[in-house]
RNA sequence: GCCGGGAUGGCGGAAUCGGUAGACGCAACGGACUUAAAAUCCGUUGGGGGUUUCCCCCGUGCGGGUUCGAGUCCCGCUCCCGGCACCA
C-alpha cells in the first residue's frame, strides 16, 4: 500500500490543472467573481502572505465545482512607493526588483496549488496597463473631477514626496511609521472625490455583506456634518468672516471667534499693534508638525488679533482670536466660539478670560452658576431674543431660516473627506498625462498620444527621491510641444499615487487585453460586481474608498452598470508566528528581558512576573543557544524573521498540509498562530484520509455504484445520514467562508467512515460516501483529493458536480429526546423521530430519574419541542 | 472621549430563529503494538462531590431582569482588541 507523499503527487496535479486550464474564465452561464486584493510584489513569500489567496482559491474551486463560470484572477500592484522604496533599499532598480519578485511570488502561488486565470494577469507598471490610468485621468479631467491647486500638503521627508490625507496615519507616513509628516505649500493635482462624498456615504447602507467595522471606518472618514454657515461682518472691513457650525441654535452665545493660524485672513485682519505677536504665533504653529499638535497636552494656546466681528443675531461686537485648535482644513477654517456650549471654546474662554453666555438650558433643571464645564446637550433656548423658549432642535432650523432670509447664512453640509492629492514626486509611477504650456496653461495629452511612457532611467542613483520628480532631470521626457498651440511646453514631471492603479484593476481583469478601452462595457457588466472580495483591513479607507469612487465615476460615464464594485467583502485575520525575543533571566517569579526585547515588545519595563508572561500569551522556552528565551506570537514578517517560508515548507511538507493548517487553525477573520502542532494535526488528518481510501482501493474499484438508501442497515443509515449532514454543513460553511468549521465537519465525517469500516464492508454506500468525501475535501486539499479521485474516476474532481444532500436523510428515524424538569436535564430517551406530543410526554414522565424529581410535586406545565426536548415544570 | 468588535476548558475554538454548553483539533494522561523509539490504534480529560453500569451541585467576564428554559434576548457595569480623535 502506498504512503501519502505530497511531494510525489502535488506537482503532477498542478501541471494537470495548468494544462487543462481549470481556472480559465469564460463568459458563459452564471458567473462568480472571486478576488483577493492584489499584492505589491515583495520578496520571498511566507505563509502570512498566502492566507487570503488560499481562502480565495478554496472558494474559487468550490464555485467551479458548483458549475459557476468562475473568474479568479491575479495581478501585481507593481508601481508605487512600497515597491520603489523596497527596491531602493536593496540598491536595485524598481523594474528589476518588481519583475524578479513577481516571478518568485508566482512560484510560491503555484507551489501552494493556488489557481488563477493567468491569461488575465495585470501588472500595473506595464504601459498596456498604465496607459489606461492616463486615459481615466483625462476622462476625469474632462468631467471636471481633476484640478490643480496650491496650498498646504502633507510631505513625507523620507519618501520625499507629498501624500494623500488617507496616507497619513496618526501624523506619520503610511510607509514610515517612524517619520512625522510635514506640511509644505505646493501646487499639485487633485481628484475631486468630495463630489461623491454623499453617494459614498449613503451607498454604504447598500453594502449588506461588508463588515460593520469597515463601513464604520468609511463613515467616520467621510465625516458628514449638518449645520449652517454663518457670515460675521468684519468691523471696519467690507467683507465677512464665514464660519461653519453644527449648533446654529447657540448663535446668541457666540462671544468671540477663532481663526486658524494658517488661514490667509489671519495676517490680513491683524491690527498693527498686535501684528508682531500674531506673526510669531502663526510661525510657531507652522513649525509644529501635525503630531505635535495632537500629542501635546490639550492646553489651549492662542492670541488676539485685535480685530472684531459683529454677531449677526444680536449685533454684538466679538473679538477675533487665532488659535491652533481650529483647523484650517476643516469647514471654513474659522469658528464662532460658544464657550457655554462647547468644551473647547469653554477652556479657551477660561484661559483667556473671555465672556461666557449660556443660551441653552437643560429641559428640567438650571445650569450651575458659574458654569464649570460647557453644557453640550440639547435643551431650551435662553438669552436668545425672539428665539428664547424654543427647544434647541427647533432653534437650529429657525435660526438657520432667519439667517438665510437675511442673506447672512445658510444650511450647509460639511465633510471631513478632503480631495485626493495624487501627484507624487517620485519615479516609479504612472506619468501624469498633462502638459504645461506658458500660453495655454495645463493641457491634457491627446488620447492618441497615450501612453506617456515612463522613461527608462537605468542608474538607480538618479531614481532616488530628491524632493522633486527625478523625471525633471530628463529633458527628452520633459520638453515637448503644446498639443493646443504647438508651442514649446513641458510635461508634468510627477507620477500618480499608486492607489490610482489599484482603484480599477478589478475591472481590467474582466477584459485584460483590450487595447481600445480600459475595459469593454459588456465584459465588465458580465463579471461585475466582484462577488467576494478578500483582503486586509488596512485598506478599509484607502483602497476600498478610492475603488468605490472610481466605480461610481465609471457608472456615471456609462462605462459600467454597477455603481458599487464589491458585493461581499471579507477582511481576513493575520498569520502570526512564534517569535524569539531573546534570552530571559528567570529568578523564581521574576523574569527579566533584554532592553532590546523590551523595546520590540513595547513594554514599560523589562522586568515581568511569570503571571504577566502568561497573560501576554508568551512562553519561556529554550532558544537556539540552549538558554531560556522569551517567545511570543507576532505577525509574520521579514524583519522579525518569524515567517514560515512557502517554498521550503511546501517542498518539505506539502501544499495541502499548509492549506489545511491555515484554514483550520482559527476562524478566517481572526488572527491565527502558525504552530508546529497545527501542522502535525493537518498532516495526521490528510494521512487518515489517504489511508481510508487507499486501504480499500481495490475493493472500492470493484464495488457497485448504486444503492437504495431505504434499504440500509443501522450502521449504513447512520453513515448515509452523516454524509448528507456533512454535505449540508460544508456547503453552508463554504458560502459563509467558515473554512475552519467546514474542515471540522470533514474530520467528523472521516471519523464516521472509520467507524463504519470497523463493522461494515466496502459496498456501494461506502464507495459513494468515499467519493463524495473527496469532492467535499477538494476545495481545501485539492491535490490529495484529485489524486485519490483519479484512482476511481477518469475526470478531474473539479469537473464532477458538487454533491447535493438528501433532505430526508438528515434526521435519524430514532432520535435522542432530552427530558428536563424545571429546565434541568434529568434523562435522555431514544424515541422515533415522529413521536407525537402525547406519547413523548407520557414516556418522559415514566423515566426513572424523572420520576424521582417529580415525586411529591405537581406538574404545572409541559413543554414539548419536537425532535429536541421535553420540559416538565413542577411546583411544590 | 466617540465609534466598531469581542470575553466560552490547559490552548485554538464549536454551539446564536432561546432548547442536551464544550463539536472538531491541539496539548496532557493511561493503555495496546514494538527490543526500543517514531508512527498508528483504543480510552480519559470543565470544576467539585457522592451511596461511582449511575446520580447530585456549580459552570460561557461581573450584577440584575425577561422566560418553562439564556452562552444566545433586555438593562447596568468591568476588561480586552481595533479604528478615530481639538472636525466646530
Amino acid at each position: 500500500m502506498s504512503k501519502y507523499n505530497p511531494h510525489a503527487i502535488e506537482p503532477k496535479w498542478q501541471r494537470f490543472w495548468e494544462e487543462r486550464g481549470l481556472m480559465k474564465a469564460r463568459e458563459e452561464g452564471k458567473k462568480y467573481y472571486v478576488l483577493e486584493m492584489f499584492p505589491y510584489p515583495s520578496g520571498d513569500l511566507h505563509m502570512g502572505h498566502l492566507k487570503n489567496y488560499t481562502m480565495g482559491d478554496a472558494l474559487a474551486r468550490y464555485k467551479k465545482q458548483q458549475g459557476f463560470s468562475v473568474l479568479h484572477p491575479m495581478g501585481w500592484d507593481a508601481f508605487g512607493l512600497p515597491a520603489e522604496n523596497a527596491a531602493l533599499k536593496f540598491g536595485k532598480h524598481p523594474a528589476d526588483w518588481t519583475f524578479d519578485n513577481i516571478a518568485k511570488a508566482k512560484e510560491s502561488l503555484n507551489l501552494m496549488g493556488i489557481l488563477y486565470d493567468w491569461d488575465r494577469e495585470v501588472t500595473t507598471c506595464t504601459p498596456d496597463y498604465y496607459r489606461w490610468n492616463q486615459w481615466i485621468f483625462i476622462k476625469m479631467y474632462e468631467a471636471g473631477l481633476v484640478y490643480r491647486a496650491g496650498g498646504l500638503v502633507n510631505w513625507c521627508p523620507k519618501c520625499q514626496t507629498v501624500l494623500a490625507n488617507e496616507q497619513v496615519v496618526e501624523g506619520r507616513c503610511w510607509r514610515h511609521e517612524d517619520t512625522l509628516v510635514e506640511k509644505k505649500s505646493l501646487e499639485q493635482w487633485y481628484l475631486k472625490i468630495t463630489a461623491y462624498a454623499d453617494r459614498l456615504l449613503n451607498d454604504l447602507d447598500k453594502l449588506e455583506h461588508w463588515p460593520e467595522k469597515v463601513k464604520a471606518m468609511q463613515r467616520a472618514w467621510i465625516g458628514r456634518s449638518e449645520g449652517a454657515t454663518v457670515k460675521f461682518a468684519l468691523e471696519g472691513r467690507g467683507e465677512a468672516l464665514e464660519v461653519f457650525t453644527t449648533r446654529p441654535d447657540t448663535l446668541f452665545g457666540a462671544t468671540f471667534m477663532v481663526i486658524a493660524p494658517e488661514h490667509p485672513l489671519t495676517l490680513e485682519l491683524v491690527t498693527p499693534e498686535r501684528r508682531a505677536e500674531v506673526e510669531a504665533y502663526v510661525r510657531a504653529a507652522q513649525l509644529k508638525s501635525e503630531i505635535e499638535r495632537q500629542t501635546e497636552d490639550r492646553e489651549k494656546t492662542g492670541v488676539f488679533t485685535g480685530a472684531y466681528a459683529i454677531n449677526p443675531v444680536n449685533g454684538k461686537k466679538v473679538p477675533i482670536w487665532t488659535a491652533d485648535y481650529v483647523l484650517y482644513g476643516y469647514g471654513t477654517g474659522a469658528i464662532m466660539a460658544v464657550p457655554a456650549h462647547d468644551q473647547r471654546d469653554f477652556e479657551f474662554a477660561k484661559k483667556f478670560d473671555l465672556e461666557i453666555v449660556p443660551v441653552i438650558k437643560p429641559e428640567d433643571e438650571d445650569l450651575p452658576e458659574p458654569l464649570e464645564t460647557a453644557y453640550e446637550g440639547p435643551g431650551v433656548m435662553i438669552n436668545s431674543g425672539e428665539f428664547t423658549g424654543l427647544p434647541s432642535e427647533e432653534g437650529k432650523k429657525k435660526i438657520t431660516g432667519w439667517l438665510a432670509a437675511k442673506g447672512l447664512g445658510e444650511a450647509t453640509v460639511t465633510y471631513r473627506l478632503r480631495d485626493w492629492l495624487i501627484s507624487r514626486q517620485r519615479y516609479w509611477g504612472t506619468p501624469i498625462p498633462m502638459i504645461h504650456c506658458e500660453k495655454c496653461g495645463a493641457v491634457p495629452v491627446p488620447e492618441d498620444q497615450l501612453p506617456v511612457e515612463l522613461p527608462e532611467i537605468k542608474d538607480v542613483e538618479q531614481i532616488r527621491p530628491q524632493g522633486k520628480s527625478p523625471l525633471e532631470a530628463h529633458p527628452e521626457f520633459i520638453n515637448t510641444t503644446c498639443p493646443k498651440c504647438g508651442g514649446p511646453a513641458r510635461r508634468d514631471a510627477d507620477t500618480m499615487d499608486t492607489f490610482f492603479d489599484s482603484s480599477w484593476y478589478y475591472l481590467r481583469y474582466t477584459d485584460a487585453h483590450n487595447d481600445r478601452l480600459p475595459f469593454a462595457r459588456d465584459k465588465a457588466d458580465y463579471w461585475m460586481a466582484v462577488d467576494q472580495y478578500i483582503g486586509g483591513i488596512e485598506h478599509a479607507v484607502l483602497h476600498l474608498l478610492y475603488s468605490r469612487f472610481f466605480t461610481k465615476f465609471f457608472h456615471d460615464q456609462q462605462m459600467v452598470g454597477v455603481d458599487e464594485p464589491f458585493e461581499r467583502l471579507f477582511t481576513q485575520g493575520m498569520v502570526m508566528g512564534w517569535t524569539d525575543y531573546g534570552p530571559a533571566l528567570v529568578e523564581g517569579e521574576r523574569v527579566r528581558l533584554s532592553e532590546e526585547a523590551r523595546i520590540r515588545l513595547e513594554l514599560e519595563s523589562a522586568e515581568l512576573s511569570q503571571d504577566e508572561v502568561r497573560k501576554m500569551g508568551a512562553e519561556l522556552r529554550e532558544g537556539p543557544d540552549g538558554r531560556v528565551h522569551f517567545w511570543k506570537p507576532a505577525v509574520m514578517s521579514k524583519s522579525l524573521g518569524n515567517g514560515v517560508m512557502v517554498g521550503p515548507f511546501v517542498r518539505e511538507q506539502g501544499a495541502d498540509i499548509a492549506r489545511v493548517t491555515i484554514l483550520f487553525a482559527a476562524p478566517p477573520e481572526k488572527e491565527m498562530v502558525w504552530t508546529e502542532e497545527g501542522v502535525q494535526g493537518a498532516w495526521r488528518f490528510l494521512n487518515r484520509v489517504w489511508r481510508r481510501a487507499i486501504e480499500d482501493e481495490e475493493a472500492l474499484k470493484k464495488a457497485a455504484d448504486g444503492f437504495d438508501p431505504e434499504r440500509l442497515d443501522e450502521a449504513g443509515k447512520s453513515l448515509y445520514r452523516k454524509l448528507n449532514q456533512t454535505i449540508k454543513k460544508v456547503t453552508e460553511d463554504l458560502e459563509g467562508l467558515r473554512f475552519n468549521t467546514a474542515i471540522a465537519a470533514l474530520m467528523e465525517m472521516l471519523n464516521a467512515l472509520y467507524d463504519y469500516r470497523k463493522t461494515g464492508g466496502v459496498n456501494a454506500l461506502y464507495k459513494n460516501a468515499m467519493l463524495v468525501y473527496l469532492q467535499l475535501l477538494a476545495p481545501f486539499a485539492p491535490h490529495i483529493a484529485e489524486e485519490l479521485w483519479h484512482r476511481f474516476n477518469e475526470n478531474s474532481v473539479f469537473d464532477a458536480r458538487w454533491p447535493t444532500y438528501d433532505e430526508g436523510a438528515l434526521v435519524a428515524d430514532t432520535i435522542t429526546l432530552v427530558v428536563q424538569v424545571n429546565g434541568k436535564v434529568r434523562a435522555r430517551m431514544q424515541v422515533p423521530a415522529d413521536t407525537d406530543e402525547k406519547t413523548a410526554l407520557a414516556l418522559a414522565r415514566e423515566q426513572e430519574n424523572v420520576r424521582r424529581h417529580l415525586e411529591g410535586k405537581e406538574i404545572v406545565k409541559e413543554i414539548y419541542v419536537p425532535g429536541k426536548l421535553v420540559n416538565l415544570v413542577v411546583k411544590g
